[in-house]
DNA sequence: GGACAGTATTCCTAACTGGAATACTTCACC
DNA sequence: GGTGAAGTATTCCAGTTAGGAATACTGTCC
């Protein structure tokens, strides 16, 4: 049996458009925006599973405190639930505040131009400093590290395919193999050059 | 006239290989690997044209205070240049233990899978949530964002092709140029997908 | 029954961003 | 010949984010 002890704490200050969130709590309500009510270590792992390909997925101790703000600006339900032995974990769900302020953040606010931390490309960018040899070394490691990605990605698309609830999301996955094909044509034209 | 103050302040903890110095700071200390002695505001831009395409160019305030953390652990040295009226600026160089340090950096750590903090992948992700008009424009917009990215970065590769000091950063350039073009190809797809 | 993996959460430090504030110089334009 | 905008140079602060360590309880496997 499960307690139902709502808690929503109010924050008056931030009805509607108030306050603008960090981005990341704006995508962990766009997680939570696909329906299911999840603890922080689910959330994670969801994170884990989606955010990861095109946005970092935040840490553990940030999607707690960001779970938290956004309890306080009234943008999500918790509940404690019954697990098993004597353990309870509060379990989160969006509601329709923070449906509304996801979908006006959407709506008002721009879309920045990507930011990427490509450590193979700056370590290339230095590669005058290193013999070639390790320069080939790191570029072959890089390679077999998007061909796992790449595995795992697939493995997420094929999961979410003819699924009219995950048509964007499928989208956004296709959007991730493509990048990784790209850069696997670049690696290795670059490996090829750096042989002649 | 020049003044010629040489300062280096040391630690003695840094010496060799001590403590790991966060990447930004291996970053600068790359920038710096290419010779030019130059101010902190000079880094900034340096960092503005190069750094920017595949790693985040930092903020003024973190330039100077990685600068400061360099100075502290003896990688560069640091020298008052007077300038126009009564002004005076600090330039930085890097020195010998930077050097040693850099190539320490380079071949004892291991590169880091690349992260992608992509809003506009993000944004289509929860697409189900605002109209498709408006999904449309953001991609039409990040579409024209990427034709201008391109110009720049063209621009550079420009500047350093046939000059054998920027092998690898002729490299690293055509890599973010492959990148944009196929950012691009997946982009009208989806226009193109969205549409049927 | 003891080790280990998984679930669930909190705390702390360091890294990093972005904006504001300051100040001086050069240059354009009226 | 003055005024204002743009460029150079630097510092400070608050808030955001990353990452590791610590804690604790549960289920599983040998």
């Amino acid at each position: 049996m499960n307690s139902t002890v709502a808690s929503m704490r109010q924050d008056p200050d931030s009805t509607g458009s108030g306050t603008r969130l960090p981005t990341t709590a704006y995508a962990l309500l766009g997680l939570l925006s696909f329906g299911r009510e999840l603890s922080g270590y689910e959330l994670k792992q969801f994170s884990d599973s989606t955010l990861r390909f095109y946005w970092s997925s935040p840490a553990m101790s940030q999607i707690y405190s960001e779970l938290g703000r956004l309890l306080d600006h009234g943008l999500v339900d918790s509940r404690e639930v019954d697990g098993p032995g004597s353990r309870t974990t509060t379990k989160y769900r969006i509601n329709d505040a923070g449906l509304a302020e996801l979908r006006g953040w959407l709506v008002t606010s721009e879309a920045e131009f990507p930011v990427l931390k490509h450590s193979v490309a700056l370590r290339l960018l230095l590669a005058h400093l290193v013999d070639p040899g390790s320069v080939e070394a790191m570029l072959k490691t890089y390679d077999e590290q998007l061909t796992e990605r790449r595995r795992d990605l697939a493995a997420i698309l094929d999961g979410i395919t003819d699924d009219e609830t995950f048509r964007f999301p499928a989208y956004v996955a296709q959007w991730g193999l493509d990048y990784y094909a790209a850069e696997k044509r670049t690696v290795r034209r670059i490996l090829r050059d750096l042989n002649e």
